[in-house]
DNA sequence: GCTGCCACTTAGCAAAGGCAGA
DNA sequence: TCTGCCTTTGCTAAGTGGCAGC
């Protein structure tokens, strides 16, 4: 089998890419005479018009329709923005790749594949579901009838009614609605649990697994504590009873048609928290060398680029360029002398280093202070982190409108540098019920609208400035509202899992249709069914140039016969994305035909193809199949299959969790979820390497030790004498003058404390001599270690006996296999992020049933937060299956 | 049928928080 | 108890995809 069957066997280049530095000069424009033409601020090449009729040498290709009956053959425009490559510089990399040439004639047949390529038509070529082994859920496939399968969806007349913006009730939130208990008639938990349904093995409870005792089958030495934090852990978060347990308390009667675009009945908030107002520091920047005085508006300004100073952004010749633009107009309407004209000539070091000083600062304030800011914090989250959705009292995510700064965009966003300016209460609509008391605004202001739209789950929103966009604030994710959200998605993955044998046969076949819109959509869908990739809908020329699946254009592709295939593009959050693999050969083909000339650097490789044409068409395969559940699926499915091949029967806790992270990191790397390797991360490593070296001196000492009691174990115990890796004896001596260097050091502590100690018990000091005492046996015990190093004899305690020493050699031997362990797993981590694909990707049941079944402390897995926001998937069995 | 708007999910980074070792 | 490092959380940018309106 080759391994284009498998999302995890391509071989993947991981690298980032961010933005370059060009001078701002005076005027406060980019100066690109030493650049590339990539800059964003320069107009992208618009793509020529292909030929229509599109002629392909190769059996399979000669009679495609030129003109699709289907797609109307109009060459879409992209925004007229000049893009090179942005790898420009990095032509190392690419190098070795094929040519654009190589799609050119082709000597080929169809016959000609690589060994162990069948016909893409036939079953033995499905992708993942006939390679695979695919395990059908357990449940009782209600999830198909519940999650996104069964459901008609009614189309929502959105209840919308404006209200006089003037609040009307100072009524606390909490008052208000404690009136309100009862659950209306059609609560969330009832409206969503129509699509929410009970699956028997789904809703086992966690409290009959914790009095199962039938777990008392062998542990590793960790684990008692394990199984005590396991129950701790259970028991906190049972004992929060929970009102919201909208996955317990689902009715089978429920109507499916029901709408579910309601999401809900009641909705009491108290607003939302603006930033304060900008207190003037005072600080002067400088200009031409000379401090200057600047208003307080201005001043804030200047404070954020300040703020930024030696960061990669500040650094950023569009940040700098976008920022001074801003800063100018600011300063010029503010009247400020001289006036400002020149970046070179701005200096704000003054404000920066002020900055520095006031974190310090803040460093070291006092207990009492520190709790007063908590204090505070708490109040806020009392008042505007809690909202009542139909009754129910539920966290409320980003209650804060954000306060103006700096835009920072990433990659190569045009716009980022541009100031972000202070929400108004007047900018800002509030959606609650008509019930509702409206909250107030600030004094002296009030809110644009108040709407009640229960087809919505924003509570608040308004428009921000840089790039016209709309800002939420949401309910939290631990919410049921979100809860619900995800456990659908997860759902529709599933469902996804049943109907993909079939989906995979349908594209593969539609990759030799006579019609080039039906070959590019199942190209595209081939691509983001291996690879993961996003569907990539297009993009506004005032955004960074970034590329999903539909949005690849010829640059981003290079061929190498006879079926690799190399991706090279900025993705997501300017992320790069640089894989190569093994196609099917008739993916090559199609290709090779979609980057046939004229087609050039620009042009997009599925010029006949849009994310809603495709999305269009996986809905008429399955309900609810869009190009992001793809996605979800590969990662849920990888992530299963990963980890029952990884886990270790009987491995410990730590050798579990090796497994899970692992099989995590599998996922991460699929979804090209990436990060920055930490600046310290070799330190870190260096510390632990020095850890297991200091573990191993200690089980020299004790096998020395048992050789020395018992010297006729020589012969019978061989291991005995059998020297530690890494440990020279340089090292040694090293070592032990440190060991003994820090021995010092406690007793002269020691000293000093006791001697504090009868100072205020007026009694007598010890003495100097006392001291030396004291340190003279340090000086004995460094000559013994001397003396152990040349004899190899070592007598260890008084107390010590061979049993004893064995004893500490199994427990050190365990240390030593708990550090490798984490060692192993914080190298292979530390170019990977695996939060994003546990918190967004991976079905949360995967891992819930893994800790059930394997008995591992679900608190090692998921942070309090995570176990918050997944709370409806806790409750599944052992057995149960994505 | 196309386009742009809107609502929501997904994403990495940086600050805050918490914990282990000194 | 303190310090410094690692983990967790908060923030907000950047995607996706449905749908209204032209």
């Amino acid at each position: 089998m080759s391994d284009v069957e498998m999302p995890l066997a391509v071989k993947h280049e991981q690298d980032e890419t961010h933005v370059s530095s060009n001078p701002v000069t005076d005027d406060g424009n980019i100066d690109n005479s030493n650049s590339d033409s990539d800059t964003p601020l320069q107009k992208r090449k618009r793509p020529l018009a292909r030929k229509n009729v599109i002629k392909e040498e190769d059996e399979d290709d000669e009679d495609i329709e030129s003109s699709d009956s289907g797609a109307p053959f109009v060459k879409r425009t992209r925004p007229a923005v000049k893009r090179k490559s942005y790898n420009d510089d990095d032509s190392d990399n690419n190098g070795s790749y094929g040519s654009p040439s190589t799609s050119k004639k082709s000597s080929r047949s169809s016959t000609s594949l690589s060994d162990g390529q069948n016909d893409s038509s036939s079953d033995s070529d499905v992708p993942l579901a006939a390679k695979k082994k695919i395990v059908p859920a357990k449940s009782n496939g209600s999830a198909k009838k519940n999650g996104t399968n069964g459901t008609s969806r009614t189309k929502a007349v959105p209840k919308y009614k404006e209200e006089s913006s003037e609040s009307d009730s100072d009524t606390p939130l909490a008052k208000k609605t404690s009136t309100k208990k009862t659950a209306p008639a059609k609560s969330v938990a009832k409206s969503s649990a129509t699509k929410v349904k009970k699956e028997p093995d789904t809703v086992s409870s966690h409290k009959a697994k914790a009095s199962d005792n039938s777990k008392s089958k062998k542990r590793g030495k960790d684990e008692p504590d394990n199984k005590d934090k396991v129950k701790k852990v259970k028991k906190e978060e049972e004992e929060e009873e929970d009102p919201n347990a909208w996955w317990l308390n689902q009715n089978d009667n429920d109507n499916e048609n029901e709408d579910d675009s309601v999401k809900w009945t009641t909705l009491h908030h108290n607003g939302v928290l603006f930033p304060p107002e900008y207190v003037p520091h005072g600080v002067k920047m400088k200009y031409d060398g000379k401090p200057i005085t600047l208003a307080p508006e201005v001043e804030e300004v200047a404070s954020f680029f300040a703020a930024l100073l030696y960061t990669e952004h500040a650094e950023n010749p569009t940040f700098q360029h976008n920022f001074f633009k801003d800063f100018k107009k600011i300063a010029k309407a503010h009247k400020t002398v001289p006036e400002i004209t020149s970046f070179a000539k701005c200096d704000f070091t003054q404000i920066y280093d002020y900055f520095q000083l006031e974190k310090e600062k803040k460093k070291n304030i006092t207990k009492e202070q520190k709790q007063a800011i908590k204090d505070e914090k708490q109040a806020l989250d009392d008042q505007y982190g809690i909202c009542y959705l139909d009754g129910r009292k539920e966290k409320v995510g980003n209650y804060r409108i954000e306060p103006p700064s700096l835009f920072r965009g990433r990659g190569k966003h045009p716009k980022t540098g541009c100031l972000k300016l202070r929400v108004q209460p007047e900018q800002v609509t509030l959606n609650l019920s008509k019930d509702a008391p409206i909250p107030k605004a600030p004094a002296g202001h009030k809110w644009a609208k108040i709407v009640h739209d229960d087809t919505k789950t924003w509570l608040a929103t308004w428009k921000e400035n840089v790039n016209d966009s709309f800002k939420y604030v949401f309910l939290a994710a631990g919410s049921s509202l979100k809860g619900q959200s995800d456990f659908k998605k997860f759902e529709t993955a599933r469902a996804l899992k049943k109907e993909v044998a079939n989906i995979r046969r349908g594209y593969m076949a539609d990759l030799k249709d006579k019609k080039m819109f039906i070959r590019q959509r199942a190209t595209a869908l081939y691509l983001i069914d291996r690879l993961a990739l996003r569907a990539g809908n297009e993009k506004g020329e005032d955004e960074a140039d970034t590329v999903g699946c539909c949005s690849l254009r010829y640059e981003h592709v290079t061929l190498e016969k006879p079926n690799i295939l190399h991706l090279d593009f900025l993705g997501k959050d300017s992320i790069r994305f640089q894989k190569t693999m093994e196609v099917d050969d008739q993916v090559f083909k199609n290709i090779r035909l979609f980057k046939r000339e004229p087609a050039q650097e620009g042009d997009d490789l599925f010029d006949r193809l849009k994310t809603s044409e495709l999305n269009k068409h996986l809905q008429s395969l399955m309900k609810g199949l869009t190009a992001k559940v793809f996605r979800t699926y590969n990662a849920s499915f990888t992530f299963q299959d990963q980890l029952q091949k990884l886990t270790p029967k009987n491995g410990t806790v730590a050798e579990k969790l090796l497994a899970y992270n692992r099989a995590n990191r599998e996922v991460a790397v699929l979804c090209n979820h990436q990060r920055a390797v930490s600046k310290g991360h070799a330190a870190q490593m260096d510390k632990i390497s020095d850890k297991i070296r200091a573990f191993k001196y200690q089980k020299m000492k004790l096998k020395r030790t048992i050789l020395t009691l018992e010297p006729k174990l020589k012969k019978k115990r061989p291991e005995l004498r059998e020297p530690e890796s890494d440990l020279e004896d340089d090292w040694i001596a090293e070592y032990e003058t440190q060991l003994m260097e820090k021995e010092r050091e406690k007793v002269r502590l020691k000293w000093e404390k006791e001697n504090q100690k009868r100072k205020e018990n007026k009694e007598k000091p010890m003495t100097e001599k006392e001291l030396k005492d004291m340190l003279k046996e340090v000086d004995a015990r460094e000559k013994e270690l001397v003396k152990e190093r040349k004899t190899g004899t070592v007598h260890g305690s008084k107390s010590a006996t061979v049993e004893k020493c064995d004893a500490q050699l199994l427990k050190v031997d365990e240390r030593i296999a708990a550090t490798r362990t984490a060692m192993v797993d914080k190298e292979e981590n530390k170019q990977t992020a695996l939060g994003t694909s546990k918190i967004n990707y991976i079905d949360p049941r995967i891992s819930a049933a893994w800790c059930q079944k394997h008995d591992v402390p679900l608190e090692k897995i998921f942070t309090k937060t995570l176990r918050d926001k997944f709370k409806w998937a806790m409750t599944v069995d052992a057995n149960w299956e994505f």
